[in-house]
DNA sequence: TAGATTGTTAATCGATTAACAATC
DNA sequence: TAGATTGTTAATCGATTAACAATC
């Protein structure tokens, strides 16, 4: 399978995510409109997307819960798993780390990294709180692929560099610094103060 | 000024922010190349939002930087500022209050709400934490027109539900469960689980 | 059957980028 | 001047939506 627009992989995690939760309440057969409904998009969203990833419904009882899940999970995750690190114990790696836990059994938080001596060696969701210097080796020892950033601003170039050595794959940057790695990583970049600053601006000019 | 369109919104709030970096060091004017390799873009699309917003440089030095900050102040800000309201004081809360406090002067977070008997009454990163009940009340106290949504997801429909009742203009929902608000108030959802397995997918796919 | 639904193409919308004239 | 830069239109790209045939 080619690459799924950007867009869709964002829309199949949450249909996923909601299908999950139909699932757990007894819901067989899903009808497109029932997803838009839940996520505030169009039917013809929700079909497209499903046509993309090859699912294919029936006319009268809509989509199979249980086989759309299965589907969305052969195409989103890695079948022998991905393994995640937290670069920064502070709040907001905290909050991460309790967020993420057990939450995919494909995607595992399984270390955190941090400067601070008082963190070091401690547990916080059942995940290793380790020091910054051995992140390059605690990446190769429980093969991780994936890291995401949650370091204060003046710290994120310096940590994105030794991921980089480290040979990570995939980040999620949490810093609003953004910062640079080579073309053959992924990089998502995401920043809470502009995403206020941008409700500000668009809730000042409301009704 | 009409309404700007969403990603030029956030590119400026980016901009700002490292526009001020660079005044800080004393750095009195930049190119459209510089603020373009800061932040991955062209230098083009830089000309463009600034274009957006009516400002013009010069072709020897580029743009000032004091103008041009103080520009994206007048487009993005209200100029009596606007108050903010945090509710849920869970991790996630924590790590919001203490990442925006006292970041911008027309920003502020003026209060935050739980259920937790054991947060109520105490103070956080400065910030008063108030039961759930009081929400209505001291979001007209205190004039509050945004809320940042950060409690379980479980509760978020109801929280959103209450907002809406409260009279809120924007809400920042960082819950995982989308939420329904009437047309007259901006809503801006975002998924950490989505953005964490949309990582896992592109990055499953490189190299 | 009539009505509701899916699957899919074509049209539209919005955002980015290419191209280039103007200018210092 | 030559080279670098801005400002702006037109072209392109990507994502959403409208339209509709097929079907149960």
């Amino acid at each position: 399978m080619s690459t799924l627009p950007d867009k869709t992989v964002e829309r199949l995690s949450q249909y996923r995510r909601n299908l999950l939760i139909c699932d757990a309440n007894g819901k067989e057969h899903i009808f497109s409109h029932e997803i838009a409904n839940i996520h505030h998009i169009t039917p013809v969203q929700v079909r497209r997307d499903i046509m993309l990833i090859g699912y294919t419904g029936t006319l009268r009882k809509g989509y199979n819960v249980k086989e759309l899940v299965e589907l969305i999970g052969e195409i989103l995750d890695k079948p022998e798993g991905q393994n995640v690190a937290i670069v920064g114990a502070g709040n907001l790696g905290r909050a991460l780390m309790k967020y993420f836990s057990n939450r995919r059994e494909k995607l595992s938080i399984v270390a955190a990294f941090d400067v601070n001596p008082d963190k070091i060696g401690t547990t916080l969701a059942g995940i290793e709180v380790y020091p910054l210097e051995k992140l390059k080796q605690i990446v190769k020892e429980k093969n991780i692929s994936i890291a995401i950033i949650s370091v204060p601003v003046n710290e994120a170039v310096n940590v994105a560099s030794l991921l980089v050595d480290a040979k990570i794959k995939g980040i999620l940057n949490y810093s609003p610094r953004p910062v640079n790695v080579p073309e053959n990583i992924y990089l998502e970049e995401y920043d809470m103060v502009t995403s206020l600053e941008k409700v500000a601006y668009f809730a000042k000019n409301m009704k």
